[in-house]
DNA sequence: AATGAATGCAAGTGCATACTTGCATGTTCG
DNA sequence: CGAACATGCAAGTATGCACTTGCATTCATT
């Protein structure tokens, strides 16, 4: 007996299949064939392709990032937490490779399917702008327009995953890239957001 | 008689469609009737589909951004110049809408087709990797990886655009913020890349 | 006006696809 | 063991698609 049982065995396959090909580059036939199983158990399962990409797509939050348990991990120190946030994201991202190739592939044509590339980044930025307004208010830092800057912060990440997903890019280097990315991407905001006497005076505020 | 000859009028039908809906998505049916003429007069002047496909992308080219005319254009002052590059980008990209939409979807499937998105960023990544270089050599500004900051600045860029490509956004707030995105863009570069004593005093250098 | 090229119209072909139907077999549980 | 449920197998259906064929009409040039 598979560890998996029939159905997700299917939405495996599927996941994969409709990340290599897009949905209407993946026949149910093809799927059914991944997973193992008959074709009319895809149908059995699922009633039609469409609930079967639905279904799929709808599993993306199982590897979200949750605000609430970043909340615990931010320390106040601008540098550190910009840093974290970076990481913890690729990270995730890295996990979700799959969504954002379908979401990339299938967004033009439907921009109900933009949410697949939206759902982590929309609630992180409005999570970052929050934190920055935060230290700001405590004078830590400048005022900006933070909705900009956190759009900014996880667009530069996410443009860094997105040229993972086979956008031609050689993915070994890229990889090696991530933490001179992180830490180039953060100091350049750790110095835009920094009041300039206090850049190197309280390290760990910063 | 129309403007446009039939093979035109095919071409940029098939352009606007495949942008529209992909490869796969666009029927040669429908994109004939988009063109006005009859589905065989498609197979007359093309062959196949899928020849109309590549010679639709092969026209890319014609609105490309070339180097030379770039650098007739740069100072040697930092802001001015990034400032320069980066508008000059968003106005060709605007204008190669169709063709990263079609190069997003179509890329996952089939690397080859990332060329479509690359092709233009590749030689600006360079292109700017070199002038930083040179500055750096005339100890304008500082050394670093240039490389890695051309990509993150036109990455920027991309995924600014890539957000007006039907990803969900608002397409007009994104416009509005089209300048002072790039403003902070260009702030956050020269910042990164002045030597700190000179930030202030060479304005036109930097 | 005649001719050649370009295009239109209508119907058709072969194939792939999502999905269905009918029957059989395998698995699990009480 | 029997019943209910899950799944497999084989064949089929209706539709859409890329592409073809045959004939007719239109357009441009000499």
């Amino acid at each position: 007996m598979s560890k998996l049982n029939t159905r997700e065995r299917i939405m495996e396959a599927a996941l994969s299949m409709f990340s290599e090909r897009g949905y209407e580059g993946s026949s149910t036939r093809d799927i059914a064939e991944r997973a193992g199983v008959n074709e009319i158990t895809l149908f059995r399962h699922f009633g039609n392709k469409e609930n079967l990409f639905r279904e799929v797509l709808s599993r993306q939050g199982a590897t979200s990032l949750l605000t609430e348990e970043l909340d615990e991990r931010l320390s106040g120190c601008l540098r550190e937490d910009l840093t974290f946030l970076a990481q913890r994201y690729l990270e995730v991202q890295y996990k979700n490779i799959d969504y954002i190739r379908i979401g990339v592939m299938e967004a033009p044509r439907n921009p109900a399917f933009a949410n697949v590339i939206h759902v982590i980044p929309e609630r992180l930025e409005a999570h970052l702008a929050e934190y920055m307004a935060k230290l700001a208010a405590q004078h830590v830092i400048r005022n900006r327009n933070f909705k900009l800057l956190a759009r900014m912060f996880y667009g530069q990440l996410f443009h860094h995953v997105l040229m993972m997903c086979s956008f031609g890019d050689d993915v070994i280097s890229l990889q090696n890239e991530s933490s001179e990315m992180v830490d180039t991407l953060v100091s350049m905001f750790v110095q835009t957001l920094t009041i300039d006497d206090e850049k190197g005076m309280r390290s760990c505020t910063v």
